[in-house]
DNA sequence: GCCATATTGATAATGATAATCATTAGCAAC
DNA sequence: GTTGCTAATGATTATCATTATCAATATGGC
């Protein structure tokens, strides 16, 4: 927690940055939730501790963080987009539940060895990639059936 | 083809849906297209032919033809859906050059199968996925060095 | 404390796509 | 071929997430 702010501080000074109590309390939110956010969940946090921030703030600083390294865009096709921490979290998939929108984090380190391979078979250099594997959870299908 | 064609109109019937002028216009600005299009690129073509079309009924048949299973949508995450083949044209994925923004058909079996795995690994009976890998192509990676 | 400059919040703008609605067109029954 | 029912069209407006604008304010080095 600490390192994390530490992280985001460096990189505003990097930049010329300033320090202030918006960035700080909106970075403060996103780090304590664990899970996914979206730009609108977390106004709804941040306001209930500064009834006066600006959601253009929310999204200002929320690129800020993403640009820091300490976040990444998540984009389940259901036109939001979403935040999921990046720091001391390592890269991974997602596995979403077409019936109630569970997601479970997946890595499959073969898959992704062979995605680098296919790529180069085609003469590319691999940056990045995004994967999403849309099913139904097992909860959902018993649902279903029952 | 004729197949395409056949295969929209039985659709069209099924869902007593009627045979339009605009329906079969959209339909063969579509099928002359062998790459991506997007709703405006179409809109677009099919104004020539007809200038008095509406574009709201270019997204409507559009929605039609994917739903009628001949075309499927693609998100490159830039902001807008286009639209490809599905017909005759099996399931593949996308290698997109972050560079020139060209895009080459890829499909990895043993990926396949590996997704399929992984989600069952989680009680999840997999549907459908998406998969885009992002790199730079060789031309562009030469450009960059030369 | 001062000043240059970055940041903020409110609001309007954007851009892709969807909804609305009056008018028009397809088609089955007569 | 007319009628009548219903679907389809085109123009327009709405929606919704995200960005841009801009005047007012706050920050941090001096």
């Amino acid at each position: 927690m600490k390192s994390e702010r530490e992280f985001f501080e460096n990189y505003l000074i990097k930049k010329n940055l300033r320090e202030t109590p918006q960035r700080g309390m909106i970075l403060d939110a996103f780090l304590k939730r664990e899970e996914h956010i979206t730009a609108e969940q977390l106004y709804d946090i941040v306001k209930k501790c500064d009834p006066s921030i600006g959601q253009a703030t929310v999204y200002r600083v929320l690129r800020l963080i993403v640009e820091s390294g300490l976040a990444r865009e998540v984009d389940f096709s259901d036109g939001v987009m979403r935040y999921e921490h990046c720091y001391n979290h390592p890269h991974h998939d997602h596995l979403v539940c077409k019936g109630c929108g569970k997601t479970v984090e997946v890595v499959d380190s073969v898959i992704e060895e062979l995605q680098k391979r296919v790529a180069e078979s085609f003469g590319f250099e691999l940056t990045d990639h995004e994967m999403y594997l849309y099913g139904n959870c097992a909860d959902c299908r018993k649902k279903l059936q029952g």
